[in-house]
DNA sequence: TTGTAGGCGTTATCAG
DNA sequence: CTGATAACGCCTACAA
């Protein structure tokens, strides 16, 4: 097998007849080229087979055509999702995603991820919850001068950099919902209180629980992770008090998932005796006995969303980028661990 | 606040008072530098914050110090160990990734690839089961000329390209264990048997029951897909039998799960009237009630094996890319849900 | 041990 | 509408 040289601008120019400045133009889809030439350069390079060296234009014009995303994501669920999301959108337009796993909780994190957008010459970056939430991390983002988007469930910046989960929305819905399924003593596990999701979330449940006269009992507010295994602690905590709560909501799916592990041993019967949910629809949710009542965040939807808003960011056109939507909804997802009140 | 130009090798040059060619050197760690230039440089290197520019470091060298991570990955659980892996090697060494999520029964998987890696000029190109099975990609990969390295659970190319996870062995530890628990009546839900995983998996288990004098009948070797619903149907099939054995051995995880669930739905107690286990060791395993016997593949060792063998091979150094492990040991996890025959 | 000069493949300035 | 020509930042024969 012969290595073949690339085929590179120069050969397109020569074998057309034309400066390499012309062909450029077409490749970059200037306006002003002659149909003519512009049709016998754009044959030559089919016929090359030629595409034009993102280093040398990168060099050139000082983009990368990289854009990254940076992640923490302890549970590791929608990861694919959003890679598949952002690469779906950006693909076609010739960026590339380079992936920057980090922890929230280091101290580096901000100088670390400095230095992977500029030692990438990322053109833009999307940075997922919770790293999402650091101002810090922001600040930086925007002092870089480069295109970024951050997925949060509050709108903490403006249009063109956010696209928001309306999180407290959907948790109020959960709360109609286990209101006219007639539960009145309910119980929320928390997640980290750091994160803004947590709050969104307990936010929107008291919200809609309030409509219908509902008041959460302060002691039925436990502070949960995120863990599984903390929900199973939380889960205790609950269950095991002299007074019981007929449904408990848990601010994800692990909890929720460690609730059901609890009343189980405990011979408490899902949903009969006890009504169950969590958020986020993770693959847990719908593979746990019994399968969870929960809420799905349209992952996918937001990942297209962002890379769109940031592409757009990147070929400066601003006032295209605001525009694209900043907010989706999710949804509640009924299963079989929450039942009438009985 | 003010963007300074980044410096380049001509800034750090002047300043020290040397050609840039010798600050090249230093930059590549060449021996032939004089011990003061090099401090003096490396002094003004620390001062000016430079660092090479990658692109045009490319466009010379043609490297781009980005490596490609290949995957299909229906379910998705173990891509974060798998990028986190990668990066911890390659990133301190200038690496970056960059990721290529496809559809294995695409038809234009190979080509699609091809303009991946092409586009990106990537150095090195990660391939994760079962898309590194494919032996036409594999060939477009020594074609192209570039580093690569394919995880697998079989040994299907040569030492410094491949990292293989030993599915046979443990399989086969798996069904020591279950004659050791006093099973004979053993099923097995099959993955696809167009993955290599599927065959090893299955024969390691067979090779393993053997031992024991222990025959799988045909009938309980059921053709599986590794999805949770096939794995429902399956199921039903072997459960709702005349006959129905003592255990079930999964393909996967999610397969084990759907197992799980229909024993649930037909009152067979799990693990007292039937043991279940699967493979994956995934989120499900655990949290799953009763929670899963199953096996766990080292996945981040994995990916810090290929990295470095891949890097290896990227800087020359194929007696090294050789001898770096290429095989690793999965390990049996007991839970809940095998148990004693009684 | 160090420096000179040319090239890597594009983009962009500025004339024509 | 088109074409020389100079960047872009770094690497690397080839010299000295």
């Amino acid at each position: 097998m012969i290595k073949m040289k690339q085929a590179t601008i120069n050969d397109v120019a020569r074998i057309a007849g034309v400066s390499k400045r012309t062909v450029s133009r077409v490749l970059n889809g200037s306006l002003s080229v002659g149909e003519n030439t512009r049709t016998k350069i754009q044959n030559v390079i089919n016929d090359l087979k030629y595409s034009p060296n993102t280093q040398a234009r990168g060099l050139a014009s000082s983009r990368s055509y990289l854009l990254g995303l940076i992640y923490d994501n302890p549970d590791a669920l929608y990861l694919d999702d959003v890679q598949r999301g952002v690469l779906e959108v950006c693909s076609n337009l010739g960026y590339e995603l380079v992936v920057h796993p980090c922890r929230y909780k280091s101290e580096t994190l901000v100088q670390d991820c400095l230095r992977f957008i500029s030692r990438s010459k990322l053109d833009g970056i999307i940075v997922l919850p919770p790293v999402s939430e650091l101002e810090d991390l922001a600040q930086a983002l925007r002092d870089s001068g480069r295109a970024y988007v951050r997925l949060s469930s509050v709108a903490l910046d403006d249009a063109k950099h956010i696209v928001v989960s309306d999180d407290r929305a959907a948790s109020a819905e959960m709360a109609r919902y286990f209101a006219q399924l007639g539960h009145e003593h309910i119980a929320f596990i928390t997640g980290p209180q750091a994160y803004k999701s947590s709050i969104e979330r307990m936010e929107g449940f008291k919200l809609g629980l309030s409509a219908y006269g509902i008041k959460l009992r302060s002691d039925w507010i436990v502070e949960g992770n995120n863990s599984y295994e903390k929900g199973i602690e939380c889960a205790r905590q609950l269950l095991l008090a002299s007074e019981r709560p007929t449904a408990i909501y848990a601010n994800n799916d692990q909890m929720a998932a460690g609730v059901l592990k609890v009343a189980h041993e405990l011979g408490i019967q899902v949903p009969q005796q006890l009504s169950v949910a969590g958020f986020d629809d993770n693959m847990l949710a719908s593979r746990v006995i019994p399968s969870l009542t929960t809420i799905r965040r349209p992952v996918r939807q937001m990942a297209l969303l962002a890379t769109t808003k940031m592409i757009m960011s990147i070929e400066n056109n601003d006032k295209g980028a605001e525009n694209v939507a900043a907010k989706v909804a999710p949804t509640l997802v009924v299963r079989e661990s929450t039942a009438k009140l009985t």
